[in-house]
Formats: C-alpha cells, sequence, structure tokens
DNA sequence: GGAATTGAGGACAGAAGCTGTCCTCAATTC
DNA sequence: GAATTGAGGACAGCTTCTGTCCTCAATTCC
C-alpha cells in the first residue's frame, strides 16, 4: 500500500477537520517524522492545495482558500445535510442551482452509504417547503437516476403519461436533464421513434430501468436549454395575476426577489405587481404578506377567492365557540 | 512531484465523474499502461472505497456505495450548489439539521475559491425561504465565521446587544453553536466575566474579529444542547394562538408538518390547533390558508389582525382603480 | 464453441522515490 | 535572548513504482 498516497489523504483530512496544525502534531496523528510532513506539505501544494504556514510560537499549517477545491472529506453528519439540502433545492427553491444540485446529489448519493441514505430520506419527509412558485413535486431518488444515467451514457426505459393522458412505455438514451419554467425536463433519443423528445419528467412513471449503455450522439443543438424553453409550453403558470398596490414601490421592491414578479410604479402611492402561481391560495398568501393595502385588477377568479378568503377571516376574527367545551 | 497520488486523486476524479470505465481508458486518461491503472484501483480500495469491477464485453470499472464515504471531488457548479444549499438550511428550513449544515458550509468555505464566494453571495440574494415558523434571520457568514472559530479554539470578540438593548464588547472563548427554538445561540466562555455564557447570535454585531488559539476547558454539562435550552426564554415564539378549526382532525393532519404545531380533536367536525409565530401575519395566513372556517380563541390582538386582514381582502376583491391608468 | 474484449495478478529488471537523521537557517512570541 | 515553530539541503539505506510479459478468468456476441 502507498503509505505516501494514504496519508496525503489524511493529512487533507486532518487539515479540513481543524484549521491550525503544529507540524509536530500532524507528524505524531501520520506516524511520521516533521520532516516527511514538511515533504507531504510539499506534495499537496504540488497538487494545487493552498496551505499556509507560520514559523514561531503558535506557529503551525493551515489549509486555505486556494485556486482548487481539495476532496472535500465529510462526517456523516455533514453529508447527510448537504443530500438534504440539496434534495430540497432540486425542488427549485434556489433559483439557477436545480441542474447543478441535482448532478451534485447524484455524485453524492452514488457513494452514500445506506445507513445514511435511510436518514436523508426520512429527514426530507419531515421538510415541508414552500415557495411563492412551484412546478410539481418530483422525488428527488428519480432525478439522481435520471441524472446518472445521463452521464453514464445508459439507456433508460420508463412509463410516460402524456399531455393527453395516454400512457406509454418508452426506452430512450438520456442526454441532460433541463430545469425551467419551473419544471424539470429530460432531453433524450427516443429509440422506438428515431428521434429527439423532450419529456416532462413530472410525468415518467417508475420505476426507471436502467439497459445497456450507449455511444452518445452528436446532439441536434448547440444550446440545450434553448431547445428545451422552445419545446415547452409557454405558460409556466397556471394563475397569471395583476395586482393594484398601495405602497411606494421602492418600499416594497426592497423585499421582492426577482423570481417573485415585475413590479412598476403607478404614481408615488401606488404601483402594479404582475405575478404568477399555480395555486390561488399561494397567490393570495404572497399578496397577503406584502403589507400593503391592494386591489385584483385580474384574474376574476383571484378575485372570488381573495373575497372567500376575507369572509372567512371575518368569520374567524368572532368567537362564538363555548369556552368551556375547548 | 508524487506521480502516483496525483493520479490517484485524478482517476478518483474520473470515476466520480461518470459511473463507467473500462481499464484501456482509464489508462489513457491518466497516461500510464493498464497494470498500473489495476494496481491504483487496489490503492484506492485500500483507502475505503469500493470501486466494483466486471471482465469480459462491455466491462470496466465503477465506484460504488461503500461502508465509508470517500472524499468528494467537487466541480466548481457543485460546490456552488452546495454551499448555497447549506446557506438554505442554515436559516431553519430543514428541520434537525441546521447545525451539520452549518458545519458542513464552515468545512466547504474555507476552501471555497474566491471565485466562487461571489457566486454564492450572489444565488443566495436571490433566495427568499419562507417557512411557517423561523426565528431572526443571520448571516450565513457569521455562522460560519463563529463555526470556524469553535472547532479551531480561537478566541473572538464581537459587539453584543443584550436583553435589555445594552451594548457591550465580549472577548470569548466559543465552543458550541446550537440550533434550538429557532434561533442560533453561541455556548461560549467569556473571558471578562471568567464565567460561561450563553449568547443569541442574533443579536452578535459584526465585525466578529479572531484573536489567539486558546487550549480548550473541559465543558461544565454533558448535554449542551439541554444547557443551551434551559439558559433560554421558554417563549420561542412571540405569539402563541389557539385556534378552533371546523375541519375533522384527520383531514388537516395529513398535511400538518410536525414542527407547524399541536393539532388535537374536538369533536367529528372541529379540532383544536395550538401553535406560535413571531409575526401576526405569518400566523393569519397560515391559518387562513388551511383550506377550513375557523375561529380565533387566543389571543385577543390576533383577532383583531385577522378582522383588519378581512378587511384588506374585502377591499382587495372590489376594483375600484381606472382600469386605463394602469 | 470460439473469437474478441474485458479484468486479475504474478514475476522481473530497471528506475525512481521515500524516510529518517542530522544540520543550519529563519521567523515569531514571550 | 530563549523557546518554539517552519524551511530545506545532504546523505545513506531502504522501499516502491512502472512497464513488460505472461497466464488465467469472465463476459458477450456471432
Amino acid at each position: 500500500m502507498p503509505a505516501a498516497s494514504s496519508r496525503l489523504l489524511r493529512l487533507l483530512s486532518l487539515l479540513q477537520s481543524r484549521p491550525e496544525w503544529p507540524g509536530a502534531d500532524l507528524a505524531q496523528s501520520l506516524g511520521v517524522t516533521t520532516r516527511t510532513v514538511r515533504r507531504d506539505i510539499d506534495r499537496l501544494r504540488e497538487l494545487g492545495y493552498r496551505i499556509d504556514s507560520l514559523p514561531g510560537v503558535a506557529g503551525g499549517y493551515r489549509l486555505s482558500v486556494g485556486n482548487r477545491l481539495p476532496p472535500l472529506l465529510l462526517t456523516d453528519e455533514e453529508a447527510v445535510a448537504i443530500a438534504v439540502g440539496l434534495r430540497t433545492a432540486a425542488g427549485g427553491t434556489i433559483h439557477g442551482l436545480e441542474e447543478s444540485s441535482v448532478q451534485a446529489l447524484a455524485k453524492l448519493e452514488r457513494v452514500l452509504p445506506v445507513r445514511l441514505r435511510h436518514q436523508v430520506k426520512a429527514l426530507q419527509a419531515a421538510t415541508v417547503p414552500m415557495t411563492a412558485a412551484t412546478g410539481p413535486t418530483i422525488d428527488p431518488d428519480l432525478l439522481t437516476q435520471l441524472a446518472t444515467a445521463c452521464y453514464g451514457h445508459e439507456r433508460v426505459s420508463f412509463g410516460y403519461t402524456g399531455s393527453g393522458g395516454e400512457r406509454t412505455g418508452r426506452r430512450v438514451e438520456p442526454y441532460r436533464l433541463v430545469y425551467t419554467s419551473w419544471r424539470w425536463y429530460l432531453l433524450a433519443y427516443d429509440l422506438d421513434r428515431d428521434d429527439w423528445r423532450t419529456f416532462r419528467v413530472d410525468r415518467v412513471r417508475g420505476p426507471v430501468r436502467r439497459e445497456h449503455r450507449f455511444t452518445p450522439r452528436e446532439l441536434p443543438m448547440d444550446d440545450v436549454r434553448a431547445y428545451v424553453s422552445r419545446a415547452v409550453s409557454h405558460h409556466p403558470y397556471r394563475y397569471q395575476a395583476t395586482i393594484l398596490l398601495r405602497a411606494p414601490v421602492r418600499r416594497l421592491a426592497e423585499g421582492l426577489p426577482p423570481t417573485a414578479g415585475q413590479l412598476e410604479a403607478v404614481d408615488d402611492t401606488s404601483c402594479l405587481l404582475r405575478t404568477g402561481a399555480n395555486s390561488l391560495d399561494k397567490l393570495a398568501l404572497y399578496i397577503g404578506l406584502m403589507g400593503a393595502d391592494f386591489e385584483v385588477l385580474e384574474p376574476a377568479e383571484l378575485r372570488d377567492h381573495v373575497r372567500a378568503l376575507a369572509e372567512r377571516f371575518a368569520r374567524g376574527s368572532v368567537v362564538t365557540a363555548d369556552p368551556e367545551r375547548t
């Protein structure tokens, strides 16, 4: 066994677990002399890691930010936290990171011990993310399976529900997972139809069966995301709303994330919000939390929903229940 | 430069990036013969990695799930996704993972290249998590600084705002970060008061200045979390509410996360919810969106708030604005 | 069943690298 | 100035590595 290689990983692990190590402590932990530790530090530096040092009393070594990310040595708890966080992010809660979150999750889960995998699932079941704009909920296992198949160039087969509700079996060569318009899409080559297809991942019906590997074809487009975006429906939200808000635009804009909608001033004391959501409840909740008087200009069904909520709130602010019975 | 060590890292990176590699491909990528690749595979196995192999046509090597989590080699995008996901989780969105999320985040950010750090901050600024029960928002930088100081046994000094509003400067030896009752606490030894103190992290006023390292003292308690929980106020929420809901408990319970409150049946058609929040707005809207008629039993100020919302929603469902002007 | 394609692993020569020891020098803190 | 840290060269002795060559085993496809 190459003692040097093994020792370098252990040295990296030590340096990551605590920022400051005198050379003598490292030597003792690794079972070598301080001269060898200095050689090992040189080796890690040659591999691209940035290790700062300070001679003198209270001196020692410290792993620093360099140009290259070192291999991350994680404890069980840290790995679970990362996996759950990435699963949550794969659901669309962190705009712009969905695809790399699924890639990182797939990479981690390919090597995550089984005992930790159960823990990840249990913790995620207890997590209920709520965002202003979400698409259908997707099982992260499905995403990581598809992500792994994409990178491994492995054919897969699965059940699929078309837009008209018809169920078909599909055999495909998967190429890319794309998150756009608050949904996951899979760009794949359909073997039975002998052509490229874009699949809505929320319409894939498990299980996904892995098959033989394939030689990747040249993609027929340069920009996969643009291609997928053109192929999908142009109405990501079921409801589009226009709201008049009775507050200065400046006061509201500072609390508004860019994904939440479009805000423009009407005059000094009011502004217009154009936003969207898939649920009248979420739309109402979102508007109610903005802390300003408002009027729903469009759609009429949102006005009806807001009126119904107003009546429910009015009833809720009156106590008719007998306190003795509760 | 130790070619073997460098090559092992490259081999690991190759195996993590794609699941299936014939030995000849690995040899070509690494610039050695297949015999040396087989030796390298043996070396990784001795380091604890589980690498499966399959001889024969379409054979090759694959990194598998073992008993031990191997060092993770991440791309820039994956590292950014993990960092942002952990920062979000540190805010309390994933119950039970706050502390390990901050530990993992501190570990990652100690080595994250500067060019990626800016990206992480920009992406997180665009993320607005909203949960049913939240404490004060804390800058993740502060958390990772404190976490790093804890593990590095480094004294720190910072400004602090007491519960009465008084501003003091503090010099402490930090020991543990604890997340409980929807807030972050720091258990530290106060050098000026020569005693243990528990600090609310949201009351720490930056910057946190690192000072000399210290020799850790023996903690005066066995269970740090229990100690901190006893030391904090027993009213994590500013508002505690009791709500009568006019729906069967079974229908509501299935959509209720365990952190959201305590639900108990009154009779076949109604139940009682005891919950809390720090914002009357969030409390009211949260209850309003449970999909059931309700009555606010306690507190009276919540009833007042719900009545005000009812009026706002009633006004909001009537259009008075001139459509031509918008 | 044989061919082709993969992995497994021993033996060997020649080359390369590693470690501990010893030492001088430099930097920092008390 | 003493004590405590890191830096790094020189050297002997030892260890390890790589490529080559080879036999054997397993798998898939024709």
